[in-house]
RNA sequence: CGGGGUGUAGCGCAGCCUGGUAGCGCGCCUGCUUUGGGUGCAGGAUGUCGGAGGUUCGAAUCCUCUCACCCCGACCA
C-alpha cells in the first residue's frame, strides 16, 4: 500500500492526474492505442453522471432513442463544414463479412447525419415539432494524442438532437440545455462553470453557433465540459428535414445538437482531488460512506461489527455504504485506501465508541474528525454530505476567482501568459485572425464569450482588443485549454 | 505526425556503459502476531526483461525495426 505513491500535484500535474486514476482504480489503458478501459470505480461515477443527466433530459421533454454505430460515408459529406471538420479523425470500415463494401461505413464520430436522415422521414408537419431526441452512445474520433477520460479514441457520451419550427425556438432549446448542463455540473459535480458562446474558430463543424460551459482545473487550465449547438438549417437542408407549416408551406426545420461525455469524469478528478487521491463530491459518489470497524479481540469484534452494521443500515436509505470488515488489514491501511478512492465520509467504530454509543466521522476533503452519537448518525452524515458538497463547490469557485484576471493591454497579456495560470478576462475585437495570432504566439485561446454580455443581461463594457486595439463591446474569457 | 523521455514480477525501481541467462522494496499467498492513521516475524509464489529480427558460443545488456505510454508541439469533446 505504502508504495502506491501519488506524484504530488504541485510537482507534476499530468502525472498526478494519471496516478489518481490508477490508485482510485478508475480506468486503465487498453491494448488498443488511445482507448481506455473504464474500471468499475470509474464506471460507477459515469453511471451517476448518466443518471443525473438522463433525469434532467427527460424532465425537459426529451426522449431517448438509439441510432446505428455505422454511418454511410456519403452522409458525412452532405454538409461541407461537417465533413471537413471530422474527416481527419474518422475510423472507416471498408470490409464487411470478408467483402469490400460498396460504400465505406464511418464509425460515428457524432450522429448528426445518421439521425437527421431519419428525422427527414419522421418530420412532415409542424405538428411533429418540436422533435426532442437524446441518445446515449459511444463515439470514435481518431485523436493524435489521448489522455484518460479527457480525450480517448472511443468515448461515451450523450448527444441530444432536436428539430424546431423557428430559429428562436431552436436557440431557446440550446440555451435551456446549456443551463441544464451548468446546473448538473455545478450542483451534482460541484464544479463551477462559465457559460458562454464559442468563437468561430472553436465552433462545432456545421453549427451556426456553439455554446459551452467551461470549467477550471486545479492547474488553472480550462476544460470544456459541455457544448450546445444551434445548427440553424445547415443540416435540415442537405438532409431534407422539412415540414408543412400552418399555411401549408414547406419549411426547413431549425435544429440543435448538444452533448457531454466521459470527459466529465476527468473534470471531476482534476477539479477536486488532492495528493491523497480522488475526492468525489457526495452527490456523485457511488459510495457515500465507508465504515471501518476496529477491534483487537474477539469480544470487541462481537460488539463492534453489529454496531457497524447498525450504522450502515441507518445510512443505506440515502447513500451507498460499505462496511470494511476485512480481517487482516489494519485500520490505517483501510483509511488510506478509501481516501485514495475518494469516498466522502469515513466512519470509524471501535470498542471505545461502542461503550459510548458514538462513532468517529471523518470527511475526505478536510480529514476533520468528529464524534457523533450513533442515534444521530444518519442526520449527521446527511448534513456532512451537504456541507461537503457546498464546500467543494465553494473551494473550486474561490480557486477560479483567484485565478481569473482582468487584462487590459497586450504587454500585460503576454506577461500573464507566461504564468499561464487560470482565466484572463480581456477584450477581443471579434476577428478570428486576432484570436489565431494570439494562439500562435501564446497558446492561449478564447474559452468563450460570457453569456451575460452576449445576451445583454450585463451592460456592455466597451474596450480595445488586446491584440489589434480594435473596438470591443465586452471582454471574453481566455485560457489554455485541455 | 515532429522533438524529448520511459518500457525489467501487480506497483515502484536497480542491473545495461564494461554480454555469461535476473534482483531489491512494496504488494500477493501460507502461518502466527497485530488492529483508534499505511503491524511484526517466518516461509512461499510470480518474469517468455514491451514485441520482432539481427550480431554472438552466449543478449535484459550491442545493432535494426516495431509497439505502447509520458512530456512538449500541430488537432480536438
Amino acid at each position: 500500500m505504502g508504495n502506491d505513491a501519488i506524484t504530488p500535484r504541485e510537482k507534476d500535474f499530468s502525472q498526478w492526474y494519471l496516478d489518481v486514476i490508477k490508485v482510485a482504480e478508475l480506468a486503465d489503458h487498453s491494448p488498443v492505442r488511445g482507448c481506455m478501459v473504464i474500471r468499475p470505480n470509474g464506471y460507477a461515477i459515469w453511471e451517476k453522471i448518466q443518471a443525473g443527466l438522463d433525469r434532467r433530459i427527460k424532465e425537459t421533454g426529451h426522449q431517448n432513442a438509439y441510432f446505428p454505430l455505422f454511418i454511410p460515408e456519403s452522409f458525412l459529406k452532405k454538409e461541407a463544414q461537417h465533413v471537413e471538420g471530422f474527416s481527419p479523425e474518422l475510423a472507416v470500415v471498408t470490409i464487411g463479412g470478408g467483402k469490400t463494401l460498396e460504400e465505406p461505413l464511418v464509425v460515428r464520430p457524432t450522429s448528426e447525419t445518421i439521425i437527421y436522415s431519419m428525422f427527414s422521414k419522421w418530420v412532415n408537419s409542424y405538428r411533429d415539432l418540436p422533435l426532442l431526441i437524446n441518445q446515449w452512445a459511444n463515439v470514435v474520433r481518431w485523436e493524435m494524442r489521448t489522455r484518460l477520460f479527457l480525450r480517448t479514441t472511443e468515448f461515451l457520451w450523450q448527444e441530444g438532437h432536436t428539430c424546431h419550427t423557428t430559429e428562436a425556438e431552436a436557440e431557446e432549446e440550446v440555451l435551456r440545455i446549456l443551463d441544464l448542463y451548468a446546473d448538473f455540473v455545478e450542483n451534482e459535480m460541484a464544479v463551477p462553470v462559465l457559460r458562454g458562446l464559442k468563437s468561430d474558430n472553436e465552433r462545432f463543424a456545421g453549427a451556426l453557433r456553439t455554446w459551452s460551459i467551461e470549467a477550471m482545473m486545479q492547474d488553472g487550465k480550462a476544460l470544456q465540459a459541455g457544448t450546445s449547438h444551434n445548427l440553424g438549417q445547415n443540416f435540415s437542408v442537405p438532409f431534407n428535414v422539412r415540414y408543412q407549416d400552418q399555411q401549408s408551406q414547406m419549411q426547413y426545420a431549425w435544429m440543435t445538437s448538444w452533448g457531454v461525455s466521459t470527459r466529465l469524469v476527468g473534470a471531476l478528478i482534476m477539479a477536486h482531488s488532492d495528493d491523497a487521491g480522488l475526492i468525489c463530491p457526495p452527490r456523485l459518489a457511488p459510495l457515500g460512506a465507508v465504515i471501518v470497524p476496529i477491534w483487537s479481540s474477539d469480544e470487541d469484534k462481537a460488539a463492534v461489527l453489529p454496531m457497524a452494521q447498525t450504522i450502515a443500515d441507518a445510512l443505506r436509505p440515502f447513500t451507498g455504504v460499505k462496511v470494511d470488515d476485512r480481517e487482516q488489514m489494519r485500520p490505517g491501511s483501510k483509511y488510506a485506501e478509501w481516501e485514495q478512492r475518494g469516498i466522502p465520509i469515513r466512519i470509524e467504530v471501535g470498542p471505545k465508541d461502542v461503550a459510548k454509543a458514538q462513532c468517529v466521522m471523518v470527511r475526505r476533503d478536510t480529514r476533520k474528525k468528529e464524534f457523533v452519537p450513533i442515534d444521530g448518525i444518519a442526520n449527521a452524515v446527511r448534513a456532512e454530505h451537504e456541507q461537503m458538497q457546498r464546500d467543494l463547490f465553494q473551494r473550486a469557485l474561490d480557486f477560479r476567482t483567484t485565478h481569473t484576471r482582468e487584462i487590459d493591454t497586450w504587454d500585460e497579456f503576454v506577461a500573464w501568459c507566461g504564468a499561464a495560470q487560470g482565466f484572463g478576462l480581456a477584450h477581443w475585437c471579434g476577428d478570428s485572425g486576432c484570436e489565431a495570432k494570439v494562439k500562435e504566439e501564446t497558446k492561449v485561446t478564447i474559452r468563450n464569450r460570457p453569456i451575460e454580455y452576449v445576451q445583454g443581461t450585463k451592460k456592455a463594457e466597451p474596450g480595445r482588443c488586446i491584440k489589434c486595439n480594435g473596438a470591443s463591446a465586452y471582454p471574453v474569457y481566455w485560457g489554455i485549454a485541455y
